[in-house]
DNA sequence: GCCTCTATGTTCGGTAACGCCCAGACGGAG
DNA sequence: CTCCGTCTGGGCGTTACCGAACATAGAGGC
């Protein structure tokens, strides 16, 4: 057997630039390793860089009265975080906190602010995908009223493994909770559902894919609305 | 008594332009009379053109599987519909539905794209209001997911009488359920609730509110986070 | 081996919604 | 005045959650 391959790690933002404007990208910041559970910032906070993961998740938080705050937003290397500074805020609107580790494109954000003021498909391209994010967060607004959490679960477990391209990962119930915005007890019993259908295997917060297609079928339509909404925009 | 006299309408993103660019955009559309229920787009449907409301009232409503949709933004005369197009997209992501009858300005989406490529101002300000939205999505979201019908329709109520600038406005218990995303039942204990407490009156559709402080006060903390956020942003 | 820490599983009573259905009450059209 | 459509109020059983607490079980350090 060969020894375990590590493909080099892109960005499908950036990969949609031209070339020699990608390596323009890649050269106006530098490759950093976004570590678990680091938060990144929070709200009010004023942005001194963006993100492009490589390989890394961030996710977006929005702080709430009453709870320990709500995922409105979850990024790998199909998005980017720094959306507002795109938009002419400086300030971040959610917490951002490092839910999967990896590299990730760090750009200063003077410079970023120079590089799409200079690059308009870039600058296209961010607006582009500040829309997808508008449509997904009014679907998960929709989606956190309405559905019930097994099928949010399996919602937020198959966006999770289209961003770290893996069928493993590794999230307790507890953080899922936070994420779904409900009591670990809850997860528990909707994962132990999944895993009872056999659409998933997990074991002190190391999960497993094991049907993507019967999980898709468990998960509410709002996936797929997502993944829709970015095709869409991006093809 | 003087007859009631009728301020002239004005949309308060329009009044941060410059005098003579606000004219230009007056000139750029046309003032449409906005009609009651009218359903202006449909999720996916392209954007012919947009509306800045000087009176009226259009609310945001993404469909969602297993119910009727659910209200994700509510625009008066603070705001405008089509931030799409600035974003480089020409469909909308939502269901737009006139709320509340009145003026509008409406400009045909390729005016509108000239204008706003020919004024750097503008494209900002446009912008901007993109990330006051983005925020208060992220607001909504976490609202719809944590808080009690009463505080949700406490703002619902808080955030139209903004919008309306009036204390009076017509809306049913049965509209008011399906933009909460409740059954029209809880509308009718919480707004039976609001008014025990002597914060609103209403009768067969005609919503009065009667004690803001005590409403605010009984509304959840996501109407004072909306406002300080498009505050945040213009000042 | 043993201990400890973290992760998972279970149980209890409570509650804020749900769907469904029916009853009353007002107001405008005839 | 009567009729009818619209709007509001209430009851009933059900459901998916909640908060809190307690019980197991695997993984790693020593």
């Amino acid at each position: 057997m060969s020894p375990p391959q590590r493909a080099i790690a892109t960005n499908r933002l950036l990969d949609l630039l031209p070339a020699h404007e990608r390596k323009r990208m890649l050269a106006a910041g530098e490759t950093v390793d976004l570590v678990f559970a680091d938060v990144l910032y929070t709200p009010g906070e004023t942005l001194r860089e963006v993100y492009f993961p490589l390989e890394g998740l961030i996710s977006l938080i929005v702080p709430i009265e009453g709870a320990n705050g709500l995922e409105v937003g979850l990024i790998g290397n199909e998005g980017m975080f720094g959306i507002p500074l795109a938009l002419g805020v400086d300030v971040s609107a959610v917490r951002a906190v490092v839910q999967g580790a990896g590299l990730a494109l760090c750009i200063g954000a003077a410079q970023f602010l120079v590089e799409i003021g200079r690059n308009k498909v870039l600058h296209q391209m961010i607006d582009r995908y500040a829309f997808v994010h508008l449509s997904q967060l009014a679907q998960t607004a929709g989606c956190n009223r309405f559905h019930v959490v097994e099928a949010r679960l399996a919602r937020w477990l198959l966006m999770t493994q289209d961003r770290v391209h893996n069928d493993a990962f590794h999230v307790t119930q507890e953080f899922l909770a936070l994420m779904l915005g409900v009591r670990r007890v809850g997860v528990t019993r909707a994962a132990g559902s999944l895993q009872n259908l056999g659409l998933i295997h997990y074991s002190r917060g190391n999960i497993a894919v094991l049907d993507r297609r019967g999980l898709k079928a468990a998960a509410c339509g709002c996936y797929k609305a997502d993944r829709d909404a970015y095709a869409r925009v991006f093809g």
